[in-house]
DNA sequence: CTTGACACTGACTATATAGTCAGTAATAAT
DNA sequence: ATTATTACTGACTATATAGTCAGTGTCAAG
C-alpha cells in the first residue's frame, strides 16, 4: 500500500525542515541539524530518511559534501510550494518570426524574496472596469511616485484597497472602476503603497 | 574614492560565483570551491574577499558553518538579479474592507525554477487588441488542454507566436487581435505549448 | 511465522571545511 | 614618506560534518 508518493509524518517532517532551513538560513541543514530537529541521537536515523526521500526523487543528496542537500522539483510539489516565474522567454505576437535559436532566455524572475514586488488578491468587483475581477491576482510594485490614472494599492490606517488614482485639478481621489461604487477621498492618513504592474489569472480581454 | 558600493572585478567574481554555485547546486560553495574558482592557493585570500563583501552588506557569512554563505538583498541587486513575486498578499477592490490582521500572506511565488510557468516577451503589435503590446511580458503556463478564446503560445517547427485560439465549427485557427493581420491556420506540425495566464508591465486599460 | 519496510541507538572513523598565523607585494591615498 | 587597501602565499590546526558498522524493536503483509 505504500505508494512512492505518500510520505509518512516523519519523512514529511524531514523534507519540510530541509525546506525551511534553506529558506531561513540560505543553505541546507547538516546531519546534526536534522538530528536535533528529529530529536534522534544517531546519524543513521537521519541518513535513512534522506535515502528514502532521495529514492522518492524528492531531494538530491551529494555524498561527501557538507550540507549537500537539494530539494528537487517533485519535492517542492509535495511540499505544496507554488512555483512561479522562472526564466524569461521571449517572442511572440508578430507572425511566426523568431526561431528557437533567437530565443534569449533572460532571467527575469529567479525570484528572490523581496518586498518590492508582491502579489495581491483582488476581492470584490469594484475594479471590474479595469479588468480586475474578484479572485484575480495582481502584481504590485512598491513605489514612491504615482501618476494620474495608475491603479494603486492604498492603505487607510490598517485597511487596504486597490483603486485608480485620479488627479483632477490638483485634487486627488481613489476611483473604483465600477459605477456602483463612489470615489474615495484621499485622507491625510491614506498611504499609497504601490502600483499594479501586472496581473495573473482571470479573464483576459 | 573607494565607494562602498563599487566592486572590483575580483570581488564581483566572488559574488557571482557564490550566486551561480547556489543556483546550480542548491547550496553555497566551500572555501575550497572559491579557491579553485579564483585560482588562488590560500584560504586567506578567499576569506579576505568574503570579509569585504560582508562589510559591504552584500553577503552574510556564518562563522564555523560549512558553506555558511548567504547572498543578501543588496547582493542580489548588485548582481542585477531581478527580483520578483514574493509572498502573496490579498485584499482589495472592494471599499476599504480588510484589516492588516486579516491579510493572509500566502506563498505564491517563492519562486523555484520550473518549466511549467515562464515569461515571454511580446514582440510586435499583432495582439494589441487583447492588450498585449510590444515589449510587454506575459506569463505563460504550459498546458495540454486549450479552450476556445484562450490566448496561446504556439510553435510551428521552431518559430513561435502568441495568438488567440479560435475554434469555429470544429475548425481551429490562430487569430491575431489586430485587423492588420490574417488568421493563421493550425498546421499538423503546429504545437500549442501553453496559455497566457498573466501579464507584467505595459499599459493597463 | 517469516519477511521486509520503517524507525531508530551508540560508538566509532574519515575527511571535508573553516580558520589561523605570519608574512609579501603592488598600488593608491594622505 | 608613510599609511591603508587590495590581493595574495604557505604551512599549519581545529572542528564541523559526513559516513560506517552492528545492532534493536515495531508493525503490517504474504
Amino acid at each position: 500500500m505504500s505508494s512512492l508518493n505518500v510520505l509518512t509524518k516523519r519523512q514529511e517532517q524531514v523534507l519540510k525542515f530541509i525546506y525551511t532551513s534553506i529558506k531561513s538560513s540560505g543553505y541546507p541543514p547538516t546531519l546534526a541539524d536534522l538530528r536535533e530537529e528529529l530529536d534522534v541521537s544517531s546519524n543513521q536515523a537521519v541518513l535513512d530518511f534522506l535515502k528514502i526521500l532521495e529514492n522518492k526523487k524528492l531531494i538530491k543528496k551529494e555524498e561527501g559534501a557538507a550540507r549537500g542537500l537539494k530539494i528537487l522539483k517533485k519535492g517542492f510539489e509535495v511540499l505544496g510550494v507554488k512555483t512561479l516565474i522562472p526564466s524569461l522567454g521571449i517572442v511572440a505576437a508578430g507572425p511566426f518570426k523568431y526561431s528557437m535559436e533567437d530565443l534569449e532566455w533572460k532571467e527575469f524572475g529567479d525570484a528572490k524574496i523581496t518586498d518590492d514586488i508582491f502579489l495581491a488578491k483582488i476581492s470584490g468587483d469594484s475594479m471590474i472596469g479595469a479588468g480586475l475581477a474578484d479572485g484575480d491576482h495582481v502584481i504590485i510594485q512598491k513605489s514612491q511616485e504615482f501618476r494620474n490614472g495608475e491603479i494603486v494599492l492604498a492603505r487607510d490606517n490598517n485597511e487596504m484597497t486597490i483603486k485608480t488614482l485620479v488627479s483632477d485639478n490638483g485634487r486627488s481621489y481613489l476611483k473604483p472602476e465600477n459605477p456602483k461604487y463612489k470615489n474615495i477621498p484621499i485622507y491625510p492618513e491614506t498611504r499609497l503603497i504601490g502600483k499594479v504592474i501586472g496581473k495573473i489569472g482571470g479573464k483576459r480581454k
